[in-house]
DNA sequence: CTGTCTTTCCCTGTAAAAAGGGAAAATATC
DNA sequence: GATATTTTCCCTTTTTACAGGGAAAGACAG
């Protein structure tokens, strides 16, 4: 347990009543990536990273001094 | 182009006024990994997007339906 | 149109993330 | 304290992301 999404993961995991083997299950990723994820590791694949959000219902957001700019022409474009 | 991140990406860069290279080289990566994020691909390490954002001035959040429980706890745990 | 800069997308070798098995350590349940 | 469950952390093999080089395609300036 050493960075904040480690510990993101953590607790919402714990909320949901699963084990790491039952995530990682339900995830489509090996048990050994929910345990890395949880330690810390940031060696693992955006891809396995987001499917194990997925599971637990966390979406990702960011922020930046251009956020407002970017939705702005991101929602224009996109329609 | 195909998804947010890669949208993100590619807005935040060109407002740098930084090349796919140049942003490359700030972050310590590939030249071919900043194409491959702006071009969507998931597979992407972890740990080589934050330094991408992190040269952007890009932070990640998260939302979920148990984020103010997570965060209350988790700053309770962190002081 | 011509030359410069940038992006897109090949290629190759190397490093390492992946899954899955297994077993000791830790934690929880009785 | 014994037993069951879960987590931590080994191992091996397979897969693949990575850097860096290179070159065609696209964008942009003179």
């Amino acid at each position: 347990m050493q960075n904040r999404l480690a510990n993101i993961i953590l607790f919402h995991r714990k909320r949901s009543g699963l084990t790491q083997q039952e995530l990682a299950e339900l995830a489509g990723v090996g048990k050994n990536m929910v345990y890395e994820l949880e330690s810390g590791k940031q060696s693992v694949r955006l891809e396995n990273l987001l499917k194990v959000l997925q599971v637990l219902n966390i979406e990702l957001d960011f922020h930046s001094p251009l956020r407002e700019a970017f939705l702005k022409e991101y929602s224009d474009a996109k329609g």
